[in-house]
Order: C-alpha cells, then structure tokens, then sequence
DNA sequence: TGTACATCAGTGAACGCGCGTTCACTGATGTAC
DNA sequence: TGTACATCAGTGAACGCGCGTTCACTGATGTAC
C-alpha cells in the first residue's frame, strides 16, 4: 500500500491542527478550545475542519493522547541515557515529569489539572498511552528488594482489599510488585504531582520563585527516602 | 448605622449570587461560568447582575474567596472537636481537607486545579482566606520538638537561600519554625493535595472504588511518619 | 410629620462577538478497467 | 496509456445559540430639611 500525496496531505494536517490545537490550549485553556479557531489558524474555512475531526470533544482527546505521548517521550529520553538502580530510575522519572509540566504547563494541566467540564476521555484510546509513565514507574518499584527493607521504618505490610487491588494494578502493568512497595510508591506519585502541580499551577506565592529547583530536589529527596526504606535501592 | 431592607435585601441577593455561582461551578466548571446564567436563575433581567458584581472576573473572585472559606471552615471545625496532639492535628486537617474536596469537588477545583485561562486571582482579597488552611498547618508544625526528631532518619538541614525562605514563610504566618520541619510539612501538604487532587479529579482509573478510604490513610499514615521524623509528635 | 430630592434595583433593547454543526456545492486527486 | 467514475478536500452560506457589557429608562426606597 504505497502512500499516495493526497494520504502525505492528510496526515500533515492532522499533524497540523494537533499542533495548532496545542498552542490554543496554551494560550486559551482546554475549556475554551475552539474548532472554529484551529480552522481559522489552520487558515481553512471553519467548516473543512470536520473532514478530520469529527466534534471538538474528538479534538480534545487527540490532545490529551499528544499530551500522554510527549509526556512518555520526555521520561524515556531521560531513561534512556544511562541505565540506573531502581530508585535513581524513580527519581529521573520525577525530574523528566517536572521538567516537562514546566515546559509544557498547559498539557500538564490537561492531564493533572482539573478535568474539563462536560468532556470525558473515552478509555479505549486513552489508556494505553496514559499508563506509559506510569509503567515505568511500577517498572522501577518492581526492583524493589524486600530484603533491604528497613526492619524498623519499612512500609507495614497492606491489609485487606487493598491489597488485592494494588497487586493487581501492578499485575496490569506487567510486573509483580509487593503491595507495600506499591502502596509507598503511589504516594511518592501522588507527592511528585502535588510538587509540580504546585510550582506549575502557581499554589506558592512568589516565595519560592529563586529556590524552585532546591525545594524541588528537596521534596524528591525525601520522597526517595521513603522508597528506600520500602526496599527500592539506589545505586 | 441601623441596617435598612433595602441593604438586608442587598445582602441576601449577594448571598443568592454566590450560591447560585456555586451551582454553575459544580455543573459547568469555572471556565464556562456565566454572570447571564447567574442572572437568568436569580430570576433577573441580565444587565441587573452589574447592580451587584463588576464584571464576571469579580464573581469568580467572589468564588474564589468563598471556596477557600469553606475549606477553612470545615477545617476549623474539625479541629475544634478537641485539642489534639500536633501530629494528630496534621492528619485531622488533612481529612477535613479530603473531607471537604469529596463533598464539594467543583469548589476544589477552582483551589488547587489548573487556573482559570485569563483569570488572575486578586492577591488582596484571596490572599488572606487562602492562608487560613495553611496557617493551621503550620501552627501544628510549631508544635514539631527538634529532641524527638529522629537522630538516624529524621530530615537533614536546610541549606542555603531555601532555609531563609521557609523560615520566612512561616514568620508571615506567626509562627516560628525550623526550616527542616517546614520544608517536610510542604512536602506533607503537597502529598495530601496530590493524593486529593488524585481522587477527585479521577487520575486512578476506577480501581480503587471501593478501597478509596483505606488507600487515602494509609497514604496518610506514609506522610505522618515522615513529619514524626522531623519531630511532630503524636499523643 | 410631610415633602422634595437623591439613591438605587431592576427593565428592556441593543452592540458586536464567537461558537458547533449541517448542507449542498465545486473541483482536484485517485482508481479500475 | 487513456478514460470514466468514485473519492475526498475544501467552500460558502446558513441554523440557532449564548456570551459580556452598555445605556437610557421607570419606579420604589431612603434621607435631609
């Protein structure tokens, strides 16, 4: 199936109003993104748009996929420079993640920010490019050796349900991984977040403009230490 | 001054506004929040809304400060049960606040999810009722002993400019702090607002639906040992 | 206490704007014989 | 290789909609003398 020039065309529009998209929402907001106004950029009458997209809400899941997929391609850049122990792994992870949003506020915030009124990401399309990150996070936990588990300060072990349901996550991803890694490894995600979302959506006030880094690495440290203690060895 | 009707009557339609703000938010979202709706449910002609509110920046302002009231409120409340050991202060906000962000999840969102595209919220009004969470916060750390901090794995000093700024930030709120203690207590806060932020805004996919309440403490428990390290006791 | 005036809540029409989506169409590109 | 037909990108007009904000106005409420 050679690729004929009219397929080239319209795969570069596609390419096109994706990237048109992109700056809408950088500089508009993911809730006042505008078919209307990709056309008019993408300098066609508004009406052609729908050769290509079908609603604006088609529109915004391509954005959220282009989100996911520049956010994994951040991360594994930076995996793949060197080969690390677990926990240097998770922490490059971080720093990946945080230097993107910082570079890319708007796609982070259509990903961790709020979600956007009256639109729901349709799973089918979503999820695999979603869970990308979050793979090789479970990845770098599923290095976790229970035999450096600190005796006195290590993780409890998970109780109950939760148990099950944390395994079993872990288990979708394609690794097995101890509950209680999971558990303190789900926290240290939910940490990091908090961390960029903070810097990123502007929870500081301008106190922590000059010392962002600092209290960054600060913040990551401390979320490291807690992995090591569940097991997860640095280098 | 003896309060007239006409003022009593301005007071209430004031109230209704804001109430009605609320409504839109939980079911539009703050970015399509419109002052017409506003008006069209308070019953009134469009242009009457400029009787009471500027423009439609000035309602979510009004928003915005009545949000954070909210959370301040539920917080205070919480705490006023009894007195409470630091540590036990810490989590019980941290519960109020996931408490509080479950019931009210569009009121959240205008706190600590992405900003409002072109809104920039006025530091002289919010500035003060955001505080008041942070403050309880923060009073609960000054109650941090540095003798029970940890010797072995409690969190090392702050070096540099940051220690300054922590200190600080904790100065403007009254209290004084050790920046160890502070930098810790951010990163705890960071943690429940990222673990919040995960549920209500529906980052985990829905497996943990029904374990929701166990995964949030013992997420919680991971943060409090932490603080414990630096120092915040526990009864 | 009564009256004249000022204040203020709410009306209704209008401004100019942008939105998503549909539809019948033209003309260029691609495909099958 | 040439031709007939099918596919598809893009046009232009139109639909019905909601938005923020301004303005001149009416009539009720409040205040000063």
């Amino acid at each position: 199936m050679a690729t004929t020039p009219r397929q080239r065309a319209r795969e570069r529009t596609m390419d096109e109003i994706v990237r048109i998209g992109r700056e809408h929402l950088a500089t508009e907001g993911a809730a006042a993104l505008s078919l209307r106004a990709v056309a008019r950029d993408l300098g066609v009458v508004s009406s052609a748009i729908y050769r290509y997209v079908a609603s604006r809400d088609e529109l915004l899941t391509l954005l959220v996929i282009d989100a996911y997929g520049g956010l994994a391609d951040e991360v594994d850049a930076a995996l793949a420079r060197r080969s690390l122990a677990p926990l240097d792994e998770v922490a490059e992870i971080a720093r990946a993640v945080r230097t993107w949003a910082r570079r890319e506020p708007a796609r982070y915030a259509l990903l961790y920010g709020s979600p956007v009124p009256g639109y729901h990401a349709p799973a089918d399309r979503t999820t695999e490019p979603g869970t990308r990150v979050v793979a090789r996070l479970v990845g770098a936990l599923a290095g976790a050796d229970p035999a450096h588990r600190s005796p006195e300060a290590g993780p409890a072990p998970v109780e109950g349900r939760l148990g099950a349901d944390l395994t079993a996550v872990a288990a979708a991803l394609g690794h097995q991984v101890d509950a209680a890694v999971m558990a303190t490894g789900l926290l240290a995600w939910n940490a990091v977040l908090g961390a960029i979302s903070a810097e990123v959506f502007g929870w500081y006030g301008p106190e922590f403009e000059a010392t962002g880094d600092q209290l960054f690495e600060r913040q990551l440290g401390g979320v490291l230490e807690m992995l090591e203690r569940a097991g997860v060895r640095p280098a």
